[in-house]
DNA sequence: GTCTATAAAGGGATAGAC
DNA sequence: GTCTATCCCTTTATAGAC
């Protein structure tokens, strides 16, 4: 009706206010419980809305669920994973890159997304591949470039860069990423961390150093 | 009744026949469906009994899920993680455990509980302790174990055992489960596995060597 | 102990008024 | 677009007969 007067906004671009409400909403509620025990009530609830607005806006319980996974966090690991220190040091850079690296892996938010990602994969398989691009492959991908650039400037020694990045990113992740998942609260805290860190990075220089 | 005749077997242990085959039938449930989409009718029926008869049985889903996910894997993974290889190559040993380290990482029922533990670990806290406890964390103090002694034998320079035990799984470990888990089916064939356990065990020992 | 039948509650989704 | 009220289905769990 009146609607073709108003020129609508970008296609997909800003979202309609209440939509974007109702999404934060979701989010909440499913990083908290979980796809399986989160409630479209709940959503509703939270995001001071009637279940009936909710669907108006989004078709279903599993739409809303896509939507919040594939969400902002992919942009996230993308600016956090920039290189940051001088691509002359390599320990430097390693140090730094691991820092961030670690800091987002252990994100509350990035937890509780990997948690309902991997716990739902078999039930939404394309989510699963939607979560690995927008992540972990971005993190692969730009270390991995990175490490390929100092072997050709000669500064390391890395004759596969790909399984290269990926040992060095497991030598943190694996201390430190489950002990999260499960928060069992041992061996995780900024002390560790740091630990972890400089030792993935010494190992590394010893394994690729010139 | 004439039950007070038959001497019962010891408290807990063979299982009373039909509650061995309801638990099996909630294992093969849970370990596809997750906690969530379980459903006590469909393990009623893939057990070939009355809901009744599970409910004789057990107190409810959530006892049958803690039976399943703190089953039998625990022994699994201490079995497969004795040492193998002689203690004086470490270059072998480290290869005879990282082969069998994977192959129990990456085993489809090991990755469906997983799943589903880190899946459910807000709700059941003290169940991914216990996964944690009765499958990571024995790997963990197996390995650890064995690098104190060889660093004790002169065989490798190891300052910290506990954390390049963490190191040499993580290598192996980050290029290989998430992919599992979320069935990207792209680089954790035989091929890649055996490439990425010969590259753990070069880059542990050209940090570790004597 | 085991079954059939059912109770009791909660969930996703929608109809109809405004 | 938004709300209230409700439909309809599935789920967990149990009562009662055998």
């Amino acid at each position: 009706m009146a609607q073709a007067d108003i020129p609508p906004s970008r296609p997909d671009a800003p979202l309609p206010a209440k939509a974007a409400q109702i999404l934060a909403a979701a989010k909440e509620v499913f990083l908290q419980q979980g796809f399986g025990a989160a409630s479209m009530d709940a959503i509703a609830r939270t995001a001071g809305v009637s279940k009936a607005t909710l669907y108006a806006h989004f078709q279903g319980k599993e739409e809303l669920f896509a939507r919040v996974v594939s969400g902002e966090w992919a942009s996230h690991w993308k600016q956090e994973t920039e290189p940051e220190a001088p691509a002359d040091d390599p320990r430097a850079a390693l140090e730094s890159f691991g820092r961030r690296f670690v800091a987002l892996l252990l994100h509350p938010e990035a937890l509780a997304i990997y948690r309902i990602t991997v716990g739902e994969a078999v039930r939404f398989p394309e989510l699963g591949r939607l979560f690995f691009e927008g992540g972990p492959a971005t993190v692969r991908r730009r270390l991995t470039a990175y490490l390929a650039a100092a072997a050709s400037a000669g500064r390391l020694r890395v004759p596969d860069p790909a399984l290269a990045a990926e040992q060095f990113l497991g030598m943190m992740q694996t201390p430190l990423h489950l002990r999260s998942l499960l928060d069992i609260g041992e061996g995780t805290g900024p002390r560790e961390q740091a630990r972890i860190i400089a030792a993935a990075v010494e190992t590394f220089l010893a394994a690729h150093r010139t």
